[in-house]
DNA sequence: GTTTGTATTTTGAATACTCAAAATGAAAAT
DNA sequence: ATTTTCATTTTGAGTATTCAAAATACAAAC
């Protein structure tokens, strides 16, 4: 069985490596897990060995299919934990993250079985991230960011990266929140901002590292059921 | 922060030992958290540097004040999630005591707070047992074992204290769920037996280690002597 | 091609928990 | 009073996780 720790680990490279070909390098891994590098590096070793990853010494880690398929699980867990808050229990999306966090390492599938069925086999969890099915399968659609989007384009926001729940608060308090309609009304590349709005709301002026964490898609085309 | 492994064993301690006075044996705490006796030992240790119980070499441990206080709130965790997955979630009541065992240390206290209100504030868990209140109180009531009970008595069943499924089950099958009125139509010493009858149904004979884990409460006015 | 700089790995040590087995204390049996 | 027995404690060691700081490898700059 593995530990909370090592799920931690496993989901964290997964979710920082969408891509499939590159290697981690082992300094991003430990910013992002915030322990020092040698930690890191031991911790990278032991997946290795228990064969949830394949580490290159010098190079960086990459999960294998044993380490995709326990983070597939894990991610699972997380998204439907949160949007059973949300739904169930009225906790509010922006502070839904961290008790996942905790509670992803201790709910049994059976229990997990119980919450999918009842929330009707969901597709997304409160933040438009995908919710990986039970069999592993993980449905991407094709969002990007909203700071990569023309002048004029209309969007829906499919979800917000950022975890961190000040800035969720603030996405929500302005309407930015999964699935609202969005019109990127103009781009200010010498000031490194964008003008957008929001439904019907007033317009809204976002810096680049605000606009890369909106993460939007094409709302014409038809969708999958949706959470929420 | 206590991690789960304190929590367990300050749970452990406390529910073995109602009666205030005594202290528990080592040998007996060992057995109970599944550990050679060394190990308790070692952490009992650690438990009273850090304020949570008062060791006596070679006699036994009490917990101190804040010791009850923790006991108090994880146990107020457990039953709580008990109740929560019975009502909201559908599990059934035999099987909610091990899942509740690994989520009591991963829930916040805002979630806890949440679930609590959620199900209007409940004083009992599925199985009968009194739920602390968000302050430590713990309401004791006075509830004996079914053996215990002189033939004739009419009684109803406070809670089951065996958390073993299979037995849960068996209970379960027989009427014999928290609530339940029962009267027990006779005893034979020499076959070590009762003859019990659950609301209408076909009576049903239990040997005495069956009837020990049932616990009962007079069920009228009816004052019966108080087991505490 | 040597120096400098930065990322990574190694080493040594700490904390929390556990076991196996030897040592000890105290009560029970003789 | 001495021996036997049993519970408890101590000792030594192992796993999982972490840090601090020294060692190393490699790329970039000179």
């Amino acid at each position: 069985m593995a530990t909370s720790t090592v799920e931690n680990y496993i989901k964290r490279i997964f979710m920082d490596q969408p891509t499939g070909t590159g290697l981690m390098p082992l300094g991003r891994l430990a910013k992002i897990m915030n322990v020092v590098p040698g930690t890191a590096t031991t911790m990278v070793k032991t997946l290795s060995e228990s064969g949830l990853a394949r580490y290159r010494p010098r190079e960086g880690v990459r999960l294998t299919p044993a380490g995709e398929k326990l983070a597939l699980h894990v991610l699972r867990r997380h998204r439907l934990i949160e949007l059973f808050l949300v739904r169930v229990l009225g906790v509010d999306w922006s502070e839904v993250h961290p008790e996942a966090e905790e509670l992803e390492h201790a709910i049994s599938d059976k229990l997990l079985a119980r919450i999918d069925e009842l929330l009707g086999k969901p597709a997304f969890d409160p933040h438009g991230d995908p919710i990986p099915s039970a069999a592993g399968k993980l449905s991407r659609s094709r969002v990007q960011p909203l700071i990569a989007c023309n002048a004029g384009a209309r969007m829906r926001i499919a979800r917000i990266t950022d975890q961190d729940s000040r800035f969720l608060r603030y996405a929500n308090s302005h309407g930015l929140v999964p699935g609202a309609k969005l019109h990127l009304k103009d781009r200010d590349a010498q000031g490194d901002s964008i003008l957008v709005q929001v439904n019907g709301r007033k317009p809204l002026n976002l810096g680049s590292s605000a606009g890369a964490k909106i993460m939007v898609e094409p709302h014409a085309k038809a969708r999958t059921k949706r959470a929420t």
